[in-house]
RNA sequence: GCAGGGAUGGCGGAGCUUGGUCAAACGUGCAAGGCUUAGGACCUUGUGCCUUAGGGCUGCGGGAGUUCAAAUCUCCCUCCCUGCACCA
C-alpha cells in the first residue's frame, strides 16, 4: 500500500533541496500565476485546496509548455475580522476556542490570541505549512503580507495616483449604526450575523394650511401622491415640531430622534398626536386640502410617524378609513382614487371576481379578508399588490401616465426632490429590527466626507470594458459577467475607521480598506525579494521608485537620488517586473467575482501601462463534503493539515481539481479517494511489475495500445488548453487504467510498449499528483525530476483509427454475441442445449463503400446509380441500403477496416474472444458462407450465427 | 426587490454554444457470479420498461410550440441556488 504522507515528505525534500520552484527571468516566455492570497483569521480546511491547486496545475502545465512560471504566495492581514477574533479570545467566546482546537491549536497559543498581531503571525505560518504540505510549486522567497511597512507604501502609491487621475471622491454615505458604541455595524456585528440592509424613503412635504410647518410623510411609493386622500397619525404618540435643515416639519418625537444621525435637527416643541387631528395638510402635487385622521397601524418609530394615506392601493390606510367609518368618526368624503392600472390577465390567478376599483381591497378580498383583518393579513395584502403593481402596473395619473410604475416612481420622486417638494432618508428595510451585539438597536448613519473610489467613472468603465474585451477567461462565460460588473459597480467606500491594514493618506485616522488595498498587489510579488535582499527600508519607497517601475519616469538617476536605493537594485526590479508582470494569470474562487477581481482589473487599467494589464482569470467553483457546503456548522471541516495526512495530499488535490467541471462545485467524498487510492496502486503494481516482462515484436494489441495513448496526448491536451480538467483527466487518469487493464486482458505483455505508455501518463499526470508520479517516474528507471521534465508529444503516425476501430469491432461483437446467447437461450427449443460454436460472418466489403456512399449523399438512388456499385447485384444493393433509410440523415462515415485486416483481427483475438464467450468461433467470410445470416453482415458489424447442439 | 445561474437514471454529474451517431460520458452506489477467505480489495456481468438472437417502447422539472427529428431551439409556468457594498 501506498504511504502517501512519507512518500510525499520526501519529495518535497528532494524538490526544496533542488530549489525546483524558485524561479528567475531567463530567456524563456514568463507565466506569472498568482492564486487570491488567503486571508490569515483561521487556518485553512481541504475545501481551501481547490484554488491554490487548480493554479499550482497551471502553472505546472505552462512550465511544462516550456514557460518559465513563478508561482508566488502571500498573506492578506489587513481588515477587521482578525481583531474579532482577538476580541472574542478576549471575552473567552467558547465556540471560538473549541473551533481553534479543532484546528490543533494549543492553549498556550490561544492565551496569546489577545493580539491581533500574534493571531495573523500565527495562521500565516500554519498556512505556509499547509501549503507546504500540499505541495505546490510557490517560490517562497518572495513571501509577503499586506501589513508590511515595506508593502503599504505600494498601496499608498496606489492611493496618490488614484486621487492625482481625479478617481477618489467623498460624499455622504448611510451605514448601519449602533448609537451605543459609536461604531459602524455590519453584518457580523449585529445579533444573529443580520446584514443591515438600507433603503432609501422619500418624505413628501404636505405643508400645514394654516401654518408654515410641514407633514413629514415617509413613503417608498410616492407615486401614489395623486391618491392621497388623507394624512394619518398615531393620536397617543408623541410628536415634535422640530427644524430640519431650516425647513419646520411634524414628525413623530422617535423619528426626529433616529434621524438626527442623518439630518441637521433641532426640536422646538413636543406635542400629542391628538392635537394634529384637526389640521388639514395639502398635498404638495395636487394642491388638495387633506385632513389628519387616526390611522391604527401608524407607529411612531417607523419611518417619521406620519402617514400619507392612499386607500385605494394601501390596504392598510383602506382599513383604517372603512374601520373609522364603522365609528363613526367625523371626516368629511373620501375619494378613493386609482392611479395604477395593473395589466389584465395577472392578479386573481383563481379567477375570482375581484374589486378592480379599488385594488386595496382587491386584494383583501382575494385572501378572503375584510377591513378588519389582523395586521398580518393586511401586511400579505400589501405585499402582494405591491409586487403586481411594480410587475405590471401603468400610470394612469399625472405626467408620467402611460409609464411602467418603477419607472414613474422614479422619475415622480426625482421631480419632487429638485422641485422642493420632499426629500429622501435611509431605513433599514430588514422584517424586524436589527440589534447590535451589544445590544442596542441598529439605526441608519450617513457619514460625511467618506472617501469613495469612484468606479463609476465612464472614461474609467469605458477603458475596463476593453481590456475584458482582450482577456481570456476561464470558464469563458466569466467574460461576459465581468462585462456586466463592469457596468454595475459604482461608488466603493475605501477607508473605515478600524482595522489592520494601511492608514488612509487622506485622512490618517483612518485605515485602507481592506479589499481595496489588494488589487495590485501581485505586481510586488515581482521585485520585493530584491528590495529584501538589498536591505532595502520602507521609508526609502518614495513614489518615485513606483513610478519609475510603473513607467511614470524613466530617470533612473533621480529615482535612485531620491530614494537612496542604489541604481543596480532598481534596474533589477525594473527588469524583473517588465519580465514577468507581462503574462499574467490569476486563480480565485467565484465569491471574489463581484469585488475583488472587478476591483483588480479597474485599478489595473487605472494605474498601469498597456503591458501590464491583466491577460487571463480562471474561477473555480467550490468544494463540498459529501454533498453538503463545508462549514463549521456542518461540522464537516477537516483541517487541511490533518486532511493531508489522513488522505494524502495528492490525493485530494486530485479529487477536487479534477472532480468536476471548473465552474461548477467539486465533491470531497471517500469514495472518490478510494476509487483514486485503487486506480494508484494499479498503477503502481503495473509499474513494478514491469520488470519482470519481456518485449518482443508488437502485435496487433500492442499497436492499438500506441494508437490510443497518441490520440490521448493529443485531445488531453487541447483540453487543457481551454482549462477542461475534468474531461482532460477522465482521459489521462480513468480511461488509461482501463485501457491498460484491457490490454493486459487481450493478451498484451510487452514491457516496452508499457513503459513508453506509462511514462507518457505519468508525465500528464505530474501536475496534478506532482508526489505519486515523481515515485513512479523514479520507478520507471528515471534519474530526472519529472516536475521538471516536458509535456509529451504526439507521434501521428501512431495514431491508427483502424486499429483502434477493429478492437471496438471485437469488443462489440464479444457483446452482441452474448446478449444473443442470453436471449436465444429462452427458446423452448434451446432449453437444455449448450452451444456448439459460433459463427462470426465478416461483411464483403462492397458494403462499407456502399454504406459510406450513402453517409455522404443521403439518397438511396444515388448509391444505386454510382459508377463504384457498378458490379453488385442490384437486388442485394438495395436490401442492405434500404435498412438504413428511416435513420439516412443521421448517419456518418465509418472508419472503414478492409475485411482482410478484419479477418487477420479477429483470428488473431480468437482464442481471446473464445475465452470470454465461453465456446468456440468460427470465422466466415460473406461471400464464401453458407449460413442464412450472412447477408445480415453490415460494415464493422459481423452477422452471428450461434449455434446449437 | 434587482441581477445572475440551475432543474438530466439510486446518487454526483456530462451532454445542451454547432438539434440527429443519447437509455444518456465519467465516477459512485446497488445486485449476481468469480476470486478468495477479508485488504479503502480486485475481475466479470447486470442495474428505466418490454423482448424466443444484436430489437422495441418510454424517458432528461411541468405545459405548449418549431422540425422529418429536441435533453438540446422558442414561449409560458413551478421550484431551487448565489451575489447585492464598507464585508473579507
Amino acid at each position: 500500500m501506498i504511504n502517501y504522507p512519507e512518500m510525499e515528505k520526501k519529495w518535497q525534500k528532494v524538490w526544496e533541496d533542488l530549489k525546483v520552484y524558485e524561479a528567475d527571468p531567463d530567456n524563456r516566455p514568463a507565466l506569472l500565476v498568482t492564486a487570491a492570497l488567503p486571508y490569515v483569521n483561521m487556518p485553512q480546511h481541504i475545501g481551501h485546496l481547490r484554488t491554490y491547486s487548480t493554479a499550482d496545475l497551471l502553472a505546472r502545465y505552462m512550465r511544462a509548455k516550456g514557460f518559465n512560471v513563478l508561482y508566488p504566495m502571500a498573506f492578506h492581514k489587513t481588515g477587521t475580522p482578525i481583531l474579532a477574533i482577538a476580541k472574542r479570545i478576549t471575552s473567552r467566546d467558547e465556540d471560538l476556542i473549541k473551533e481553534l482546537k479543532m484546528y490543533d491549536v494549543d492553549d498556550e497559543s490561544i492565551s496569546k490570541m489577545v493580539d491581533p498581531l500574534y493571531i495573523a503571525d500565527y495562521f500565516a505560518t500554519v498556512m505556509e505549512r499547509g501549503m507546504r504540505r500540499a505541495g505546490y510549486g510557490i517560490d517562497w522567497r518572495r513571501k509577503f503580507d499586506t501589513i508590511q511597512p515595506m508593502f503599504s507604501k505600494l498601496v499608498e502609491w496606489q492611493f496618490f495616483k488614484l486621487k492625482e487621475k481625479r478617481l477618489l471622491s467623498q460624499g455622504t454615505h448611510p451605514v448601519g449604526w449602533c448609537t451605543n458604541e459609536n461604531n459602524a455595524v455590519g453584518q457580523h456585528d449585529t445579533k444573529g450575523d443580520v446584514q443591515p440592509e438600507i433603503d432609501e424613503e422619500t418624505v413628501i412635504k404636505f405643508k400645514d394650511v394654516d401654518s408654515d410647518i410641514y407633514f413629514a410623510c415617509a413613503t417608498l411609493r410616492p407615486e401614489t401622491i395623486y391618491g392621497v386622500t388623507n394624512i394619518f397619525v398615531d393620536p397617543k404618540a408623541r410628536y415634535v415640531i422640530a427644524n430640519i435643515e431650516g425647513e419646520r416639519y411634524y414628525l413623530s418625537k422617535n423619528a426626529a430622534s433616529t434621524l438626527s444621525y442623518q439630518k441637521k435637527i433641532s426640536v422646538e416643541s413636543e406635542l400629542i398626536g391628538d392635537e394634529l387631528l384637526k389640521k388639514r395638510a395639502l398635498n404638495p402635487i395636487t394642491g388638495d386640502a387633506l385632513p389628519v385622521l387616526p390611522g391604527f397601524f401608524v407607529k411612531d418609530e417607523t419611518g417619521t410617524g406620519v402617514v400619507m394615506s392612499v386607500p385605494a392601493h394601501a390596504p392598510f390606510d383602506y382599513a383604517a378609513l372603512e374601520r373609522l367609518k364603522v365609528e363613526r368618526y367625523s371626516m368629511p368624503e373620501l375619494n378613493y382614487k386609482k392611479v395604477i392600472e395593473v395589466k389584465p390577465g395577472s392578479e386573481a390567478k383563481s379567477g375570482e371576481e375581484i374589486n378592480r376599483e379599488i385594488p386595496a381591497l382587491g386584494y383583501l378580498e382575494l385572501l378572503n379578508a375584510d377591513p378588519n383583518a389582523p395586521d398580518d393579513v393586511l401586511e400579505r395584502a400589501t405585499k402582494a399588490l405591491y409586487k403586481e403593481e411594480s410587475h405590471r402596473g401603468i400610470m394612469i395619473e399625472g405626467p408620467y401616465k402611460g409609464a411602467r410604475e418603477p419607472e414613474a416612481r422614479k422619475k415622480i420622486k426625482l421631480d419632487m426632490l429638485r422641485e422642493g417638494k420632499a426629500f429622501s432618508i435611509y431605513a433599514l428595510s430588514n422584517e424586524s429590527p436589527i440589534y447590535c451585539r451589544c445590544g442596542q438597536k441598529v439605526i441608519v448613519k450617513t457619514i460625511e466626507n467618506q472617501w469613495f473610489i469612484n468606479y463609476g467613472d465612464e472614461a474609467w468603465k469605458e477603458k475596463t470594458r476593453k481590456l475584458v474585451g482582450n482577456m481570456k477567461f476561464y470558464p469563458g462565460k466569466l467574460k461576459e459577467d465581468f462585462g456586466m460588473l463592469v457596468d454595475w459597480i459604482d461608488l466603493r467606500a475605501t477607508e473605515r475607521a478600524q482595522g489592520l491594514g494601511t492608514r488612509f493618506p487622506f485622512n490618517p485616522d483612518h485605515i485602507i480598506e481592506s479589499l481595496s488595498d489588494s488589487t495590485m498587489y501581485m505586481t510586488f510579488y515581482t521585485f520585493d525579494y530584491i528590495l529584501f535582499a538589498n536591505s532595502v527600508k520602507p521609508e526609502q519607497l518614495k513614489p518615485a521608485f513606483f513610478d519609475y517601475l510603473f513607467d511614470y519616469t524613466n530617470d533612473i538617476g533621480k529615482v535612485s537620488g531620491d530614494t537612496g536605493i542604489s541604481e543596480e537594485a532598481i534596474k533589477k526590479c525594473k527588469e524583473s517586473i517588465d519580465y514577468w508582470y507581462t503574462n499574467t494569470d490569476r486563480h480565485s474562487a467565484p465569491d471574489l467575482i463581484p469585488n475583488h477581481l472587478t476591483m483588480y482589473l479597474f485599478i489595473h487599467t487605472a494605474l498601469l501601462p498597456e503591458r501590464f494589464l491583466p491577460k487571463q482569470i480562471v474561477v473555480n467553483g467550490f468544494v463540498n463534503s459529501e454533498g453538503v457546503k463545508m462549514s463549521k456548522s456542518f461540522g464537516n471541516i477537516v483541517p487541511l493539515l490533518q486532511g493531508a495526512e489522513r488522505y494524502g495530499a495528492d490525493p485530494l488535490r486530485f479529487i477536487e481539481v479534477t472532480g468536476a467541471d471548473l465552474d461548477t462545485d467539486t465533491n470531497f467524498s471517500v469514495e472518490a479517494l478510494n476509487g483514486v487510492y485503487s486506480r494508484n496502486e494499479f498503477l503502481y503494481n503495473t509499474v513494478m511489475s514491469l520488470g519482470g516482462m519481456q518485449s518482443g515484436e508488437l502485435k496487433h494489441i500492442d499497436y492499438w495500445l500506441y494508437s490510443v495513448l497518441n490520440r490521448k496526448i493529443r485531445e488531453v491536451t487541447a483540453l487543457l488548453d481551454e482549462m477542461s480538467l475534468r474531461n482532460a483527466y477522465t482521459g489521462i487518469y480513468y480511461n488509461s487504467v482501463s485501457e491498460l487493464q484491457w490490454y493486459l486482458e487481450r493478451g498484451g505483455n510487452n514491457a516496452l510498449v508499457m513503459h513508453d505508455f506509462l511514462e507518457r501518463i505519468v508525465l500528464m499526470l505530474s501536475i496534478i499528483m506532482p508526489h505519486f508520479s515523481e515515485e513512479l517516474w523514479h520507478m520507471l528507471g528515471k534519474s530526472t525530476l519529472v516536475v521538471k521534465e516536458q509535456w509529451p508529444k504526439v507521434d501521428d503516425d501512431m495514431i491508427n483509427p483502424v486499429e483502434e476501430e477493429s478492437e471496438n469491432v471485437i469488443r462489440n461483437t464479444i457483446y452482441d454475441v452474448r446478449q444473443g446467447m442470453e436471449l436465444s437461450s429462452k427458446i423452448d427449443a434451446n432449453r437444455g442445449r449448450k452451444v456448439k460454436e459460433v459463427k462470426i460472418i465478416v461483411a464483403e466489403p462492397w458494403k462499407a463503400e456502399a454504406y459510406n456512399i450513402l453517409a455522404e449523399k443521403k439518397d438511396i438512388g444515388a448509391v444505386m446509380g454510382d459508377p463504384a456499385m457498378g458490379k453488385i447485384d442490384k437486388e442485394r444493393l438495395s436490401k442492405f441500403l434500404s435498412q438504413f433509410a428511416k435513420r439516412i440523415n443521421a448517419l456518418s462515415r465509418l472508419n472503414a477496416i478492409s475485411d482482410e485486416a478484419l479477418m487477420n483481427g479477429f483470428a488473431d483475438s480468437k482464442e481471446f474472444m473464445e475465452k470470454k464467450i465461453g465456446s468456440g468461433v468460427k470465422l466466415e467470410k460473406e461471400a464464401e458462407s453458407k449460413s442464412a445470416r450472412a447477408a445480415r453482415a453490415l460494415p464493422n458489424k459481423p452477422s452471428i450465427e450461434i449455434v446449437w447442439e
